[in-house]
DNA sequence: CATTTTACTGTATATAATTACAGTAATAAA
DNA sequence: TTTATTACTGTAATTATATACAGTAAAATG
């Protein structure tokens, strides 16, 4: 799937918006009109060129028979992370889930399906899905997703600022973890920024 | 805008379905084809009562050129609810959240903003938004948004069958609630399908 | 009980839209 | 430097589509 030129970027942009605005795609002569194009033939020419770079389908026959094909949008859903491997991997990936940008106060890179209950008193439980922006830096109590020597764990952070983090587990049934973040492989994958729970 | 007829209805969907498979509205011949009409004529005929009625546009001269008139802005947010009013009226509704359907299992008719800790320990805090799914029937184990007197509360249903109702608190500093349903006023207004939590 | 609405068939036509063919010219790639 | 790609004009044919008009018949409405 090759880059489209800038005209082909053009064009698609207005199928795009015209699709959002009338609910349907134009046609040759609707997309000839906005660009001033003379003859129709312009318009189908850019189409097939854009077809065949892959970003639109030409139902043939079809009257405004275009279709856009639009990957996936939406925030991916990590399960399991496979040790050696980044969160955001492909392999890692359960699935997609379309939210809106307003639905959390900050940016969600992605959602992480949580794995045991040692975060229960603060409502996050087994099978729930928080959501979460990725980030190097954090504060005091925030919620983290960490990397400790390749396993990742969700927990509340805690430092004195002299090297010394603690990782603080949300169930006194669990214990917390202090980090020497010179000695071991420790790092911040990103903040919890809201949770998602399905009954 | 008065109400369809179920034949028009059909129509409805189909369109709904061919928008949503395809990316663009059907013709007249595709709405004919996929209900057996021998005349294209029969679906101009529904596509007019159906407009008529307020449900879509068409817009003359274009091909394809159906819109439908729905506003759906997303799944209204109730924040207080104000005393002697049902759940669901305007003045209740705080913004609306676009979620898509495939957010939570079952289908989402409103968010409820929670007020107090009662529910603490199966994860729902204050403020916390749940999402609630209308429903006068409900099982034991479900956590629901029961009414008693004009009060709105959300807690864990448990009947033992026989007309009496505990509505649990899901923590130990809060008590359960024991309902005599043929003394007081009392029914179910939802079950909680699901949370989110913003931090 | 008359009238309107619903739910179609059947035919026809104007126009909307795709799409093929024949060019021109500038630019990018091999 | 030859060839392919990009970016169009211009014309025309074929097909896709909307839409008008003339009916039929049952069901709903007033």
């Amino acid at each position: 799937m090759k880059g489209l030129t800038s005209r082909q970027e053009e064009i698609l942009n207005l199928i795009k918006d015209h699709l959002k605005e009338k609910g349907f795609p134009p046609t040759r002569a609707d997309i000839s009109k906005s660009f001033g194009f003379k003859s129709p033939n312009a318009a189908e020419q850019h189409l097939r060129a854009i077809e065949k770079k892959g970003f639109i389908s030409i139902l043939s026959g079809a009257s405004r028979g275009i279709v856009l094909n639009q990957e996936e949008v939406g925030i991916p859903v990590i399960g399991l992370v496979a040790a050696g491997q980044p969160i955001l991997t492909e392999e890692n990936v359960e699935n997609k889930l379309e939210v809106p940008p307003s639905m959390f106060k900050q940016k969600v890179d992605f959602f992480l399906r949580v794995k045991g209950e040692s975060m229960k008193d603060v409502g996050i439980n087994e099978e729930d899905l928080i959501a979460v922006k990725k980030s190097k830096e954090c504060k005091n109590g925030d919620i983290v997703v960490a990397r400790i020597n390749d396993e990742v764990t969700v927990k509340t952070f805690t430092t004195n600022g002299e090297g010394e983090v603690i990782l603080k587990a949300e169930n006194k049934n669990f214990n917390s973890i202090k980090v020497n973040a010179s000695e071991e492989d420790f790092f911040i994958e990103g903040i919890c920024v809201g949770v998602i729970k399905r009954f």
